[in-house]
DNA sequence: TGTACATCAGTGAACGCGCGTTCACTGATGTAC
DNA sequence: TGTACATCAGTGAACGCGCGTTCACTGATGTAC
């Protein structure tokens, strides 16, 4: 790793945290740089400005969220053939990763960002978008092929269901944040996870 | 309604719609008082700084909600008397209700608050908690009701139960803002619907 | 009914601080010949 | 191997604008006697 990376890095390891502190508007250059150890101007740098910030922020952040499915989701696959149970599987373990973090997970930048996007220009608005969408589709997929071994015992809208994962887990950690309970996040999850193993359970 | 409570509520409306725009920060005096016409010494006759408007918010907001869902779900009680069915109409009228807001429901200012609670004095962020633990409360109750009559499928925490209504609103809010799709939230209180309906089905 | 005083609901100008951004510069490292 | 030049990864000082907040003031309405 160059000392570019390393510096940039550390810009985006400061930024974030306290992004997911105080939002983005309240997080200043002054104290992101203080936290990084460089000057401002060497802030300026390596981003243009601070809405490049948020974009490269954004971009890591799906990054990471998508290699932790793509491992946890193989990993459970790994573990059981059966595509439901690995699903079951997978989701046990998310909730896991979850309550395992001493102070919580710190959040997620979706939301955050989600919720100031008209400071942010468009490139920003659709990553966050095209994130979303992805995941969509990346479960999507996962519950058609559960869904041709077992039949859904209620009428579903499958894309709506995909959506469900990012839904519970952005609301969880909503809750998480606003009730200051660390395992409000994974609980829901597990909620989650009852509701797939009940709508594709086998019919008596 | 006096010429206070006039221009008072008329800052809390223009406030509200530029916070879940563009969060907290963000938002102006000056864009605020523009909206309300009134000038800036006029803002701080009414509100001592910028905090006291946050908390008023929070209070407007939670009230509303909580009188939303008094009278949707007595509605609801009166349309049937079995907990379980009178629990999925309500839920089937919430979900309506947001998929026939035409530009969406504005979002919710609790996660555009929880995600910039560092602001706030610690006032504002227990009113937050509060009002969820108060969900929390009310929906458990009434899942409570439900499990004397019918036994549930799976074995669920009824707190984290209580709590998935606020979850998978808030979870819902966040997505249809990402996506910019108006019925995203709508969709998933449908899924939480079939989660209830599948949990307290009948034994067959 | 008249007068005196108090409160309500603001106005308008000013202040100072912090913010994002710019700009001229620099020492260390890399590359061409 | 030496020299010249280019690029990299920053520094430090300065700028100007917008922000939240304050303060002295004001005209309209309400209340006491």
């Amino acid at each position: 790793m160059t000392k570019k990376t390393n510096t940039r890095t550390k810009i985006l390891d400061v930024a974030e945290n306290a992004v997911l502190e105080k939002g983005f508007e309240a997080t200043s250059i002054d104290e992101i740089v203080a936290g990084a150890q460089i000057s401002r101007s060497g802030f300026f740098y390596h981003f243009k400005d601070k809405n490049e910030l948020a974009r490269a922020m954004l971009e890591r952040y799906i990054d990471a969220e998508n290699t932790l499915y793509d491992e946890l989701f193989s990993r459970a696959a790994e573990l059981n053939d059966d595509p439901l149970h690995s699903m079951l599987i997978g989701l046990k373990m998310l909730a896991e990763m979850l309550a395992d973090m001493p102070d919580g997970h710190p959040g997620c930048v979706i939301a955050a960002t989600a919720y100031q996007d008209r400071l942010f220009d468009k490139g920003v608005q659709d990553l966050n978008r095209e994130a979303i969408l992805g995941w969509r589709k990346r479960f999507r997929s996962m519950f058609e092929k559960i869904a041709d071994v077992y039949e859904p015992r209620d009428d579903v809208n499958l894309d709506a269901l995909g959506d469900m994962v990012s839904s519970v887990v952005e609301g969880g950690l909503v809750l998480q944040r606003a009730l200051r309970e660390n395992n409000a996040a994974s609980e829901q999850i597990m909620l989650l996870r009852s509701y797939l193993k009940l709508l594709f359970s086998p019919k008596s």
